[in-house]
DNA sequence: CCGATGGAACTGACCGGTCAGTATCGCACG
DNA sequence: CGTGCGATACTGACCGGTCAGTTCCATCGG
């Protein structure tokens, strides 16, 4: 067993145990076994409870840049490309429930550990955002999304129905079509096709 | 000072402080100190911490219900009531930072009180996303709202981009016209005006 | 042999929750 | 009016449990 093993193994307890239950119903203890690992080890990976929180949420949001990055496919129309990712998005979120949210909630929060964690957080965040703006940047210099949006807001937009979509099938199990309906509403907005013209 | 006057204190104090920090950093301690009111006080409005937490968490939702109930405009176009809701939303958001977090959480977490506090969450929940799914209702039967997606959908959408744009906003001030855009997202969606009918 | 680990035992700070005591109020009665 | 009394609201020192973090030693693998 590597040195990364162990680490691995209890940042992965972490994450599940962190987003199952709010984090002072978690104990180190239950961290450790969950692990399988003894409670000193984790203090040989992490400075403290906090540190490991921090971590764990980090990683995940490494992994969603990284998933997102890689599955943009290339040479394929804008919508592909934003079905792609969505599929992305969602089927990580409903892997790893809470660090989507986590990420999201770089604000508030995380005041002890200096303005220095804050910083990486936002970074985090902002890899993300702009990681699924680069879908809507091509599709602007292809003429087909709007330019007077910036993408990053428009990436902004799609997260966050994404993440009540998600959010909403996960309370309401079985209902359906989830993401192409929110790629069709990204795409298109809220207005019938036969009103277009009738508004602003 | 009647009867009200401390509770109001209380769960005054509690949303500040509940908001600006984690959970298991506000002490019942901090919390009495900023109320002006003994720690005893505090147990005679409510059982617990959680139970004060989820009563001031509670409370902001069903205040921003009421709000949006109340600021829908009658017999107006149905961009003015969107533009309405969105503008309430996005003030009552600025104002009370968290709640909407609170109330859009109310999914995992929460574990401890049975069922019972679980469902009281999504209750309220459903409370606002209604609220805002009914300006949508009306645009269906007007006409001017596509038919295809769920009017509540639509609602979580509109919250979801709503609440995306804020937070963007309060970690990067100064930038601006926020609602506008986002209203004429949700209208129109992401795609440029010339490219409309190439697309799917 | 040596460094890494498991994990049990320990410690001490911290904090939720309690409760004995105090202040305040409403009211009845002289 | 005042003052005595019961009830209720409130206070904050205190208690006891919990748990982060540390220490220690047996164990293991190389």
């Amino acid at each position: 067993m590597t040195r990364g093993d162990k680490r691995d193994q209890i940042m992965q307890a972490a994450e599940t145990l962190f987003t199952s239950r709010r984090f002072h119903e978690i104990t180190l203890d239950e961290v450790a076994q969950a692990a399988h690992v003894g409670k000193g080890t984790i203090y040989r990976y992490f400075k403290d409870k906090d540190d490991l929180f921090f971590q764990t949420a980090t990683k995940g949001s490494d992994d969603l840049y990284a998933v997102i990055r890689a599955s943009v496919p290339e040479g394929v129309s804008f919508e592909d490309k934003l079905l792609a990712v969505c599929e992305q998005v969602s089927a990580f979120y409903r892997k790893r429930r809470e660090i989507l949210r986590m990420i999201q909630d770089q604000e508030g929060r995380m005041p002890r550990c200096g303005g220095e964690m804050r910083r990486r957080w936002s970074e985090r965040r902002e890899n993300v955002l702009s990681a699924v703006a680069s879908v809507f940047r091509d599709g602007v210099e292809a003429g087909q999304v709007r330019s007077d949006i910036a993408p990053e807001v428009l990436a902004g937009f799609l997260l966050g129905a994404l993440r009540a979509r998600v959010r909403e099938l996960a309370s309401h199990p079985g209902g359906m079509p989830p993401i192409s309906q929110v790629v069709d509403f990204v795409i298109h907005g809220a207005v019938s096709r036969g009103a277009k013209e009738s508004i602003s």
